[in-house]
DNA sequence: AGATTACGATGAAAGGTTTCATTAATCAAT
DNA sequence: ATTGATTAATGAAACCTTTCATCGTAATCT
């Protein structure tokens, strides 16, 4: 079934079924039906190639990702593929592996697709990556790292309003010995989020110094062996917040084994709001990086530049915030 | 850039060109190289669309997952991205949300768009789902639950021998009284996985009736619950299988939270092995469901009937098998 | 020498849609 | 009645690649 047939069966030119389908042009009530009908009676459905070669693009986004099985990005793709889907583009996704290298190949491959935008959704990094997007023929949107300019947008999460109400909340407890255990220093929101801990903390103490900052890995285990850390040292902190919710588990495991309760004998606050941090004993406080949100609006953002050649991109910027549960308390020491 | 130019370059046809890269004809060294040069001087790569639309068929892949968020499917999602990747075909990912209507309209959207293949990593299912698949135009690979036939393939997950597995460790450990907690019977991994048990059982403890079950909802409450009420009954299980992982820690959850120490006072065995089975205390006992090799194997199985018109599917079977951790440990009681 | 074969390259059609420029038709106005 | 304006529909080009059928040349054979 080809439009022609349709045409034919309508008598009427393949132009006009075209009008008829996209709504590009004003045709009478009569043949618009006539159109419809022989659309119905073929079932057809135009050859979606076809129409790609004649508009020079597609009705595709493609969707990078570090790591699918990170507990992070599920929820992301989720809501941007419920996004995608209802504005009746789909979705190709791709995974870079925390490789750069891949990244910029995969972008490629897509350009060359003619998808209609890109979502960049990773926590690597290049400076091709830019570069290629500079080019100008696909909308892109960023994601913390990357810049705003014609085609291009970014959705950056604001960490430290999150953590400023995490470190504000345990001092509203009563903590005064505070301490972190950051993310791998070599992604760039380990190290913001560790910046964000350390200004808090200036603001609430302005004469505090050495402020006590355990390097992990964003993994279980790197929480774990730096509370093991922790427990070696002559002084606990009273309370700790940790740079992503599966640390805090991992720190929250080791202290239950070393024998402490939390959050009576330490407060554990977490980062990103993953389904288990509110299946642990106890339920973890961490600070919410809205997933659902940071997904629909990267979304909105690239369709803002999709199809406008020259148009602008914005900056989206989301906030964190603290979601209070049963991993904090106040201090039961000094 | 199109063909044309790099024709005109190298001063040979766009028939030339094509076999050049295509290499499907023969042709001399030297208007090779002519060709390759030209191609590599204006940086040339066919576009994709056009392409599809002369063969008919695009390098794209549907891979549809009931709930991406569901900790089951990113590992298969990303070796399905992987292998697919390795072929140089793209992936396009569709979200089902358990709704089986939906997953039948996104067949027909990717049918439309003439994918290569589809795979249907679905616990959901539809009657017109096979309908669609017997139209013989796209490759189908189903899971569990499907056909054989041409361009159709099913890889199915070997349930019974891991849980049979877990039930032997048990009984070698000394466990009698086992009792399952069962996923949801709307669910046909559900009802597959309680009938395993079941038989299982049989096979053990051939005198055996009245078989303690409880059934859950394959979430952590539902574990949890399942466990409550088991604890209100006057004899308690020395061990129990859950259906999976997630139910599992939430019945480990209760059970430590009512005082009782898994795995002395009862052994607990999950499935599915998702990545918390490693973390909780104690580690998980675990049926692992090979999710790597379920999308390294579909995928396999797609690529053998994909351009290949008439051929036959084939049966996937994989099986299923005991991960030995520290949730089972022989009974403390009779 | 003339006929046949093999080979390398090519021209043109096919694939199905969109859309610009054009035609045909209708109506209003002069 | 003629012209001009407006509207609805059309024909054909453009999008770009693949591939079949063809062609010309050179080599081989009788």
């Amino acid at each position: 079934m080809r439009i022609k047939d349709i045409a034919r069966e309508a008598g009427v030119s393949t132009a006009t079924v075209s009008h008829v389908i996209n709504k590009t042009k004003y045709v009478t009530d009569e043949t618009r039906e006539k159109v419809q009908l022989a659309i119905k009676k073929f079932n057809y459905h135009p050859n979606a190639h076809a129409q790609m070669l004649a508009l020079g693009k597609s009705k595709i986004i493609g969707l990078l990702v570090s790591d699918i099985s990170n507990p992070f990005f599920p929820e992301i793709i989720k809501s941007v593929e419920a996004a995608v889907f209802d504005l009746g583009y789909s979705l190709i996704l791709l995974n870079t592996n925390y490789d750069a290298e891949r990244a910029v190949e995969y972008v490629h491959r897509l350009i060359q697709m003619k998808v209609a935008g890109i979502l960049l959704l990773i926590s690597e990094f290049d400076e091709a990556l830019i570069e290629v997007a500079k080019r100008k023929k696909t909308s892109i949107v960023f994601h913390d790292l990357g810049i705003v300019g014609e085609k291009m947008s970014n959705v950056i999460l604001d960490y430290a309003v999150g953590i400023d109400e995490a470190v504000q909340h345990l001092v509203s407890l009563g903590h005064k010995n505070i301490a972190h255990i950051a993310g791998s220093h070599e992604i760039y929101s380990g190290r913001i989020r560790e910046q964000a801990f350390v200004d808090s903390m200036k603001k609430h103490f302005p004469k505090a110094e050495n402020l006590k900052i355990y390097e992990g890995d964003f993994r279980f285990e790197g929480g774990r062996s730096a509370a093991h850390q922790m427990l070696q040292e002559k002084e606990l902190p009273t309370a700790v917040v940790v740079a992503n919710d599966l640390m805090a588990l991992g720190a929250m495991q080791e202290f239950k084994s070393a024998g402490l309760h939390v959050p009576q004998d330490i407060s554990i606050i977490g980062f990103d709001d993953i389904a288990f941090a509110t299946l642990s004993e106890p339920a973890l406080t961490t600070v919410c990086s809205p997933r659902i949100e940071i997904g629909r609006r990267a979304v909105e953002a690239l369709m803002l530049t999709v199809d406008r050649p020259h148009q602008h991109g914005i900056e989206v910027r989301i906030p964190t915030y603290l979601i209070k549960r049963n991993s904090t308390a106040p201090p039961s020491r000094k």
